[in-house]
DNA sequence: TATTGTTATACTCTATAACTATA
DNA sequence: TATAGTTATAGAGTATAACAATA
């Protein structure tokens, strides 16, 4: 009965992946959101805040305290939008870049692993497919 | 880059699928973990109470306020194991069956919409397997 | 009036340490 | 000494309402 659920079996696989990748980047004081965001922003320069929030799936009253931490950090700054004085366009610092190029090994290295467990990259592209529909 | 992303898939189809969860049984004031529970000692009358809590991932430390709330409620009860004077035995009630029955149309409702969603039993036990492969 | 970012707040989940009663 | 259950507590993550600045 349990065994056939969907959810429950989700819930395991993301508890047991996500402990992974905190304890492969907890040690750079990283954590899978604040990576999101760097990644993000490489391919999105200045791109409001709000979006960016919204892409990752996080309300924007939250969304808050993450740009703070990742700005007094110094890898990402707010830059007032001059078409619309309301919004804050955010852009990946040099630091950010730097940062983030040290940490691609240990991403790269979880995404491996993952890939080991799986079998595969077309395995892992099938898992990829399957996730989507359940929520696009 | 982020489209590979497992982790980060994972992570928005369980929000989804357990959004959808919680809407569904909200109404009933129920949560995953509760419903969880009761199913499993459906099969399991008398499981030790930690026992319980590691099939479902949580720490035992967490898991006494899951199993007040469903007392209080009357659905489950806790015996002191005559072997084992430490150890509570969980049995789910005549009220917590009865209660259980209540539900499980909602959850087979629910767990038809993801067979939907997926497109068939098929494509479910295909992605099941995947996540089995993270996490076992 | 509506929207963006913000603050404050509360609630849930999870993690850890320490206690008790039993073994 | 070790284990099951418990308590207390702290830290994330998430949700909601209200406000200021701007549109």
């Amino acid at each position: 009965m349990m065994e056939d659920a969907v959810g429950y079996r989700l819930r395991r696989a993301q508890l047991a992946v996500f402990q992974h990748f905190n304890e492969s980047f907890s040690a750079k004081g990283l954590r899978p959101t604040d990576f999101a965001v760097l990644l993000l922003l490489t391919r999105n320069q200045g791109a409001k805040q709000s979006e960016v929030a919204e892409a990752l799936g996080i309300q924007r009253a939250n969304f808050v305290a993450i740009v703070d931490g990742l700005e007094n950090k110094g890898f990402v700054v707010r830059r007032k939008s001059e078409v619309d004085r309301r919004v804050q366009a955010l852009h990946i610092t040099d630091a950010g870049l730097a940062y983030l190029d040290e940490l691609m090994p240990i991403w790269r290295e979880h995404e491996e692993r993952l890939l080991a467990q799986l079998g595969g990259e077309q395995v892992r592209d099938q898992l990829i497919g399957l996730l989507k529909r359940l929520y696009d």
